[in-house]
DNA sequence: CAAAAATTCTAATCTAGATTAAAATAATGC
DNA sequence: GCATTATTTTAATCTAGATTAGAATTTTTG
């Protein structure tokens, strides 16, 4: 009977319908998908949908809240438990590419910020800009302890987000692939930032 | 007089339309973006566009081809006047970083592939291979000769081409930072490349 | 099991924005 | 300067797909 607020019926549903979101949006586009490829993904019908979003607008917004949360959570567990920078930084990267290839994923690319409508538009901003952030003060704290390279730490952060953010428009759901990413991508990232 | 068939009005206006075109899918997404808002910013009228496009689709699909034709001469001037494998990797990244933040951008990112008309979409999907096949080859070159570290070229290439596709998500037109990425960027990416 | 609440569906509307037809204006060649 | 062609505009349509109202169904609760 779901004392946890995360598991009642509603919620699990809510998410269901978020991942479906993400997956068509990353797959055909935002205009692309009609919200019946989002319902009919669940066996549901369009109109269902409305019942857990007010509008696409707020479907778009919660799937990069959704986004927005995950990547937070892999930023914090990094700083938490890494030593040096370069290993906070290692791990916030192993973190996000598995969020990217994993489970819990697909998570929707940040396409479409522009058509929010402004109060939503300012929260995104806002997280992604703090997202950004934190990945900075790493590479700092690793400048400072001498495990990361001398650099341009905003460049190098636009430049390993980038990476990142891009593998949904090459990486489709593919078993094998996950690995291949799991395994090589994390290593590729990390190797120009060593001293 | 326009002997050159590039230079002749209607091919001139084209392109300006083109740019127009890149300029709002990028800043508003392509949802986001009415014909009207790409008119507007030429002082046409909407119906003016379908003069030199048939509909926004192919609109979009023209703005993906110059994008492919760009990056194809980027890589092409990169393969003939490189030596080793490192050198052409260099060249083709800044020749590509240039056109993100230089004169003749902005260009379309491809965010819209899966809804253009079949035809199309096999098109750019192929073009884009190409590309990225090109790239591969070049790092494989550069491994044979000893001048790329031994990685997996598919995943490198991968991520060096998700940091720059990334670009217009954060660089916004603000010439002190398109001055910032044409110096630091190539670097960057360059550097986890060395042996 | 019956009543209440939660969830989903059916069947319409409603609307922004793409598209078109025809008229108006501008450029060009002779 | 006139005739022809090229370009743009005005003023409608046309349409996919978002949205809504209310009915139907399913789940929960006591």
């Amino acid at each position: 009977m779901a004392r946890n607020p995360d598991e009642t019926r509603f919620e699990i549903q809510r998410h269901r319908i978020l991942k479906a979101a993400a997956i068509c949006f990353n797959k055909k586009g935002y205009s692309g998908t009609s919200l019946k490829d989002v319902s009919r993904l669940l066996g549901l019908t369009d109109a269902a949908l409305y019942y857990y979003v007010k509008n696409k607008e707020e479907l778009v917004y919660q799937c990069y809240l959704r986004a927005a949360e995950l990547g937070r959570e892999a930023m914090e567990q990094a700083v938490r438990d890494g030593e040096t920078g370069l290993e906070q930084a290692t791990m916030y990267i192993r973190n996000h590419v598995e969020i990217m290839v994993g489970d819990e994923g697909p998570v929707a690319i940040m396409s479409e910020i522009p058509s929010l409508k402004r109060a939503h538009r300012n929260e995104i901003l806002h997280v992604s800009r703090q997202h950004s952030m934190a990945f900075e003060e790493i590479l700092d704290r690793g400048i400072a302890d001498g495990s990361v390279v001398d650099c341009d730490v905003r460049m190098t952060g636009n430049a390993i987000m980038g990476s990142i953010n891009w593998i949904p428009k090459w990486f489709h759901g593919k078993a094998s692939m996950a690995a291949e990413i799991r395994k090589e991508l994390p290593e590729i990232l990390v190797r120009g930032l060593r001293t």
